[in-house]
DNA sequence: ATCGACAATATTGTCGACAATACCGCGCGC
DNA sequence: GCGCGCGGTATTGTCGACAATATTGTCGAT
């Protein structure tokens, strides 16, 4: 049962996945085959991918993966920006002391991580802490939208964790932001988030 | 041609001009015969809908105008003070000469309008001042997400117009905001926006 | 009178078939 | 050779019918 919301999910996690280069084109048959379902449930999961902002269709023409522009993921990081920032003054001001401590943990295996030169552990630490900030300031709508401008972003997102040297520069910024929330420094935790998305903009626009 | 596009925008809105009670079924059904559409066209409404924020659906019961609480309601407009924080500081940074002025022509009307305690006028006014600012800050994304907050605010926006005395107090809040981006000072503009708008959280938390 | 099971009804979920449209290649006229 | 129109094919759009499920109403036992 609930086949339609089966192939939604699969879908998107494909394309998150990055298992469809943008442009490329969604042809109903084809993703009836390789997720054994009905074009009735493909046709709802694409409309829903559509309202995601994951893929665009024309009418009569079909359904194809969006491609996110470069000035577009600039304007969806500066959404992130006041955003994540607002996400960072809540969790400052709600945080409980475990919550705080789990972060200042988080912040450490970061370090660790650096000077390990553990790349991919460190992209993980990094999620983890946004993710747990989000956990932290219980602020649904906010949280709805980070994780609606995220999925538009994967691509960029990755090009972005292969640059190299970022993470010695980002750290530092991570560490800011966790202090600020252990202090429970509303504005200070706000501030630091927004300086480090505008680090993370400024390295989006040299990548190309 | 294109009759699900129709039945989609005409429910919208109907549900935006407050025809139908939170929290009312939406029987598919009836949908049909009130726009004169297929099932189909009005399942792909109420699908889109669903994405929009402004209906729930809920497996094999149906579909119902969603009620969007107060503390909900709060929440919303803390992404909208952060996100139209953006929106005005953006506003300020690139306004040529004349949409400087066209803002300040609509400032002195706004102070008109109060003095002639003509609200309706005025609530038209502030409506056109903030849509005015999205279209001078030319952000895509910030606009979008203005526009699907607002969606699910139509109820509670209402409330507050209803206010008595809100014109006096959020007059100057305007002017703000409005010599802000004339003076082309960003930081200002933010600012002032997000007081603008913290004085509407207040004014929403004191309505029930 | 109250509760439970069961039937009747209302409503939504799913599908397959057909219609409409766009895309592509071919042939015809110039 | 080149442009233009014309079909053929691929793909999506639309619908009506039926299945699945929830809700409501009814009846009987206690």
């Amino acid at each position: 049962m609930a086949a339609d919301v089966r192939v939604l999910e699969d879908l998107k996690a494909a394309i998150l996945r990055g298992e469809f280069a943008p442009r490329q084109r969604l042809v109903e048959a084809e993703l009836c085959e390789r997720f054994d379902a009905s074009r009735f449930s493909v046709r709802a999961a694409l409309q829903a991918l559509e309202a995601d902002g994951l893929v665009e269709r024309q009418r009569n023409i079909g359904a194809r993966i969006r491609e996110i522009s470069l000035e577009e993921a600039v304007e969806i990081s500066e959404v992130r920006q006041v955003v994540e920032g607002l996400i960072a003054r809540r969790a400052a001001e709600r945080a409980t002391d475990a919550e705080a401590e789990e972060l200042a943990a988080i912040g450490r295996r970061m370090h660790d991580a650096v000077a390990a030169g553990e790349v991919g552990e460190y992209s993980e630490l990094n999620a983890r802490l946004h993710a747990s900030l989000r956990d932290i300031a219980r602020h649904e709508k906010a949280n709805g939208i980070i994780a609606h401008l995220h999925g538009q972003m994967v691509r960029h997102q990755f090009a972005l964790s292969r640059v190299p040297g970022r993470s010695k520069v980002s750290v530092w910024q991570h560490q800011a932001i966790i202090d600020a929330v252990v202090a429970r420094d509303g504005d200070a935790a706000e501030t630091a988030m927004r300086a480090h998305i505008a680090s993370v903009i400024e390295a989006l626009r040299a990548i190309p």
